[in-house]
DNA sequence: ATAAATCTTAGAGTATACTCTAATGCAAGA
DNA sequence: TCTTGCATTAGAGTATACTCTAAGATTTAT
């Protein structure tokens, strides 16, 4: 089982549009791209893995520029590991800063709830009366 | 106490600079901030917790217009407090997938540590022997 | 007195990340 | 055969959110 995808394939499977995996790997996002006879990509399982992971931690707010890097670094071979753990440590450790950044946010939002609940209570007591 | 602030003590205490600032009048995310006798601005303590508010949510993901229209929402008054609850509540859950995610990927990145290790190790065995 | 801070409007520039078009051409399926 | 899908390069357009400049004016601090 060695299957590879076509790009539109890849688009529904991923949810990135044709254009911007053409324009990934014009910026040397994804590498090693196979084509078929005639020039059509043929995306591999460790391509589509590597879009996987791409996404994943493109989502928590790693930019393109240093997915690029870390892609650079993955095509240098093994040598280069404890640099990739590296770029991966702190980006874990901004994750996990907006981890706490989120439920900051999610304190601030229930207070809100709590102020309108108030105020609106208060109305309607006062409709009451 | 009603003591007020100056743009750069605005600036300083929150982070955003001077043009930010302006650009946030400008674009109605800020409203009714005072002026004293000659025109410069003098933030309100109130004004001073919009911000940080705005500030909290914004870097959790919304984006400038929805928080205008926040904003045009609090000026309407307590009438549209429901409303604003609404907007809040999607936010919330915007937060809590964003939260799912975040932790989706600090999986993704332990595997990959995972992964690495495991390889990093094989590699000084194959140098022991 | 001089430098630094404030104000205004209008608009240009920057950065990121797409998103699409144009023009051209080959290949496969109905 | 005709439509649809794939390919290319180069570049334009979009969206968001700033960021800064210019030019002129007043005010405040050293």
């Amino acid at each position: 089982m060695n299957r590879s995808y076509s790009i539109d394939e890849i688009s529904r499977m991923t949810g990135l549009s044709k254009y911007t995996l053409r324009y990934y790997e014009k910026e040397n996002l994804l590498k090693n791209i196979a084509r078929d006879e005639h020039g059509y990509r043929k995306y591999s399982e460790k391509n589509l893995e590597w879009i996987t992971f791409l996404l994943k931690v493109k989502k928590t707010g790693m930019p393109i520029n240093s997915l690029k890097y870390y892609a650079d670094l993955m095509e240098r071979g093994d040598e280069t590991i404890p640099e990739r753990k590296s770029i991966l440590r702190d980006h874990q450790k901004r994750i996990l800063q907006e981890k706490a950044e989120l439920s900051q946010a999610l304190e601030v939002i229930e207070r809100k709830f709590k102020m309108y609940d108030e105020r609106l209570s208060k109305q309607r007591e006062e409709e009451g009366h």
